[in-house]
DNA sequence: CATGAATGAGGATTCATTCAT
DNA sequence: GATGAATGAATCCTCATTCAT
């Protein structure tokens, strides 16, 4: 696939993102996408053989790109500051791209994520996320307390933040983040 | 509005969320939940103008219907033992009505979370849940930030486990739950 | 039928007129006429069997208010005289009546007319137009031509002058109408 | 627009015009209209955007045929003979073309005729025929009248003369023709 | 007689997908 | 590869009509 294809489809992508984003899945007509990203309807067809199989293939485009840009810390860091760090920039990066965001959102509500179930059970990209508790629990810095129950608060949290601010409730105050990842840092952590 | 009408506008309520909840707001089409509310189609159109209303008022059924059932604690309980008893009574609503949640789920991902937002601004059910908060922080009990940043981990990290739970990424183990409120309550808590 | 259902009769029938001059016969529900002559749905039903009844029964209504309003000369005029004053009334009467007259138009040229066709081959209420056009042939004041080639100019012109006044295309000028019957009249009196 | 959509569109057109004549704008589904047309319903939507689109347009594609018919005189005639020339072509083209008379008096009756006032407020077509008039009334033919006073008479009874015979009050008789425009004549004409 | 809730067939419109160019 | 006209199944909604009260 040349250059000029990987935009194509990163085209179709992107405005797939946008589009949804404002109308929907269902709102969202392939037309529409194909208007959006300046290309024949008939097109996409070529790169995705329905519509399902462009948001399914969407739906494992976006959580790349989120891990590239949360899990590039500086190794010198404690973990503490990891902690913080990956959690802030996760942030961050949904609050900058709300679309990415509220696309996971959506699909992750919807039944399209029954379909995805049934190929792969493990939560995309929660790999490296697995590995980095494992490694605060093995050095004894937070509780020894099951992944998930972690995960829970840790995205939990992250996401509900991302929501308030998206929703309008609340301004993105540095002070509001600073104390949710804290209170989730004293939660966790070892006493 | 009488007995009989009252269970025909329930009926479809139930029937909407149950096949919403399978299939989507757009997967689902009238003359299904027509079909399994045992009405013709027209009648929906009785009682509600058109499929968004419909939506639009059964996402206002469900905070109803979730609040009465979480906050009927003792008021003997103390202010921690309320805590536990919130959260858990929370978990356990939307983990038995899985329905309730993903339709509240879906609908705050949808675009129709927008036209409910140009109606009202504040957070659906939220008003105990502030007062409950607002008593906590005043009593020293639990730390003194902002709202927003106490909801968005007490209720992020109730939906995330029932996210987990229904998902089928972690069973409904008693011991996670304990973890996952514990956790919480010692983020928040003043040490 | 008493007063009282005359009156619910006449009631259906008024408000059929004017809500089909509005939004044409397949613009207006039967619940709509219902609900602007005050009774139920179901009542128009114990009056007319069918939608398609009532619009054939208030066809057969117009045309017996209309005679009575304009045959009503005095008959010491001069043929003449009436030729003008039944033009006039007529015109009158439309105008006046703009629902009446636009209930006809829609009727002749939609399909409920050949319902009618079907059941009775005569113009409805020309009988009295054809007696007094036959007077004037006798009487040797009009051009000895077809009723139908008369009934076409005299009726036509009319019909088209409301229109225009209806239309918004002229006003109700007093100079346009005396000219337009003075030149039918000129067109069909013996010279 | 090559020729095959041309053709395309003209056959829904033709077949509007048809289905229309035969059971009214609302007694004629777009399904239909597509299969009378050959071509699938969703074709339709690519030519109008909705089906009152399609209507207007097509009340706007009739007059353009008949003005092409009936304004094509040799100019040698005299100007009685164009007055007469044009008159019959005008009922020629309407009992020929039935189809596209009724449509014209569907529409004129209809509320369909309320949106296009909106849009233009001059009478469609009529430019030609106030020309027409002007002439005459400048040369002192024709009795100096308004020229919706003379079109009230002239168009007036050509479209009553093809009522009369369309509904099969009249045959097609050519001495009820030629005495009708005459009386016209007579009516119009300085004396 | 009168009511109006309930019915369900019917129609306008949308949109994923195909395919000839 | 790319196009976008064409397709027609699917869906929301309307409304004439019925019938239990």
């Amino acid at each position: 696939m040349n250059v000029q294809l990987l935009n194509k489809k990163e085209a179709i992508f992107e405005s797939t993102l946008k589009l949804v984003n404002e109308h929907g899945f269902h709102g969202t007509p392939m037309s529409q996408i194909a208007a959006h990203a300046n290309v024949a309807t008939g097109t996409i067809y070529h790169y995705f053989s329905s519509k399902d199989e462009l948001i399914l293939e969407l739906f494992k485009y976006c959580p790349e790109k989120t891990n590239e840009h949360i899990f590039n810390f500086n190794e010198d860091l404690s973990y503490k500051e990891k902690f913080f760090y990956i959690w802030n920039r996760l942030v961050d990066y949904y609050v900058a791209n709300k679309e990415t965001f509220w696309f996971i959102e959506q699909f992750y509500s919807s039944p399209y994520y029954e379909l995805i179930k049934q190929r792969k059970t493990t939560y995309y990209g929660v790999d490296k996320m697995h590995l980095f508790f494992e490694e605060g629990i093995k050095s004894g810095i937070i509780r020894n307390v099951r992944f998930y129950t972690l995960i829970s608060i840790y995205i939990g949290s992250a996401t509900s933040h991302v929501k308030m601010v998206t929703y309008g409730f609340c301004k993105m105050q540095a002070k509001g983040r600073e104390d949710l990842i804290e209170i989730v840092w004293n939660g966790v952590k070892n006493q």
